[in-house]
DNA sequence: CGATATTGCTCAGTATGCTGACTATCAGTA
DNA sequence: TACTGATAGTCAGCATACTGAGCAATATCG
């Protein structure tokens, strides 16, 4: 019987968990309450004004029924908003508020924090392989979840 | 503004995301409807018969209050048993059974099918170095979740 | 022995993620 | 233009994960 720590979907799923819980405490000590998915939903937002709710789905690679919910709690949070798109009836278009840019400014040394603490058991050169192989992989792999990449 | 693609947490997010999704297929395909958190639950009690809770979550770095629904599932298939430890009654000590053993046996291959696929795109030699470098940054950032490994 | 702390488990509430189904709308074509 | 297919978004339902609270039982220590 293989060792959990030889499958790397058990390690993909410990990572993962580590890292959710680096992000929401670097985020939380400097008193904000931002999940990870919800960060970069707003900061993706913030770098493509006006975009509709499936385009950054596609740019974040979360499902369609997944980011209705995240909207809904930034739009409820007041750091972006959501309207009707004068072109396309059927889409909403994304735009940030003043407020969702002054929480991004504000938070955004307690994620790059994170990042950093997420890989402290690791040299700047591993972190930087890690980074690479993750990224290959993922590659491979984009078309085999239902919330593929899309650019 | 760095990008998605060096922040581990969105990679560790999109890997995971990816390596969920081929075990479900890879499980679906012969026939089995097992989560990747069932499947490591019911093979780490297999490896331990009579475990309590708490050990089991400890052995596979799960949530105590997130064990409760997977070991609920679990029962109502039929794969385990959950009765209360003549030792201490607040204990629930958990056993597979037969039709677990047989599960566990039928779905090996698609699991392991699924740990090949989710590392397609990369060499034998990559896919090692991947598993060593989360590992590395996994040990050190184990006590940083709700839900530490422990032996 | 008795007060206190700790432990095993559960529950309510919130936030991803997914499947599958549905509505409304748009686009392409016969 | 009417039909057909595709697309944008939502919703219900299920399965992780976590926070925080609580209950029952055990362990520990004065």
């Amino acid at each position: 019987m293989k060792d959990n720590n030889d499958m790397p979907g058990h390690l993909a799923r410990r990572f993962q968990q580590i890292a959710v819980a680096v992000f929401l405490a670097e985020v939380g000590d400097v008193g904000f309450d931002l999940t990870p998915v919800q960060y970069a939903a707003l900061a993706t937002i913030k770098a493509n004004p006006g975009l509709d709710q499936v385009t950054l789905a596609g740019l974040i690679a979360y499902d369609r029924t997944t980011i209705t919910g995240v909207i809904d709690r930034l739009v409820q949070k007041g750091l972006i908003e959501r309207r009707a798109s004068p072109r396309d009836r059927r889409a909403r278009e994304l735009e940030i508020t003043d407020e969702g840019r002054r929480t991004l400014r504000k938070i955004t040394p307690a994620v790059e924090s994170a990042q950093r603490i997420m890989l402290r058991g690791l040299s700047a050169k591993e972190g930087e392989e890690l980074m690479r192989l993750l990224r290959k992989a993922i590659a491979a792999g984009n078309e085999l979840s239902r919330a593929p990449l899309r650019e």
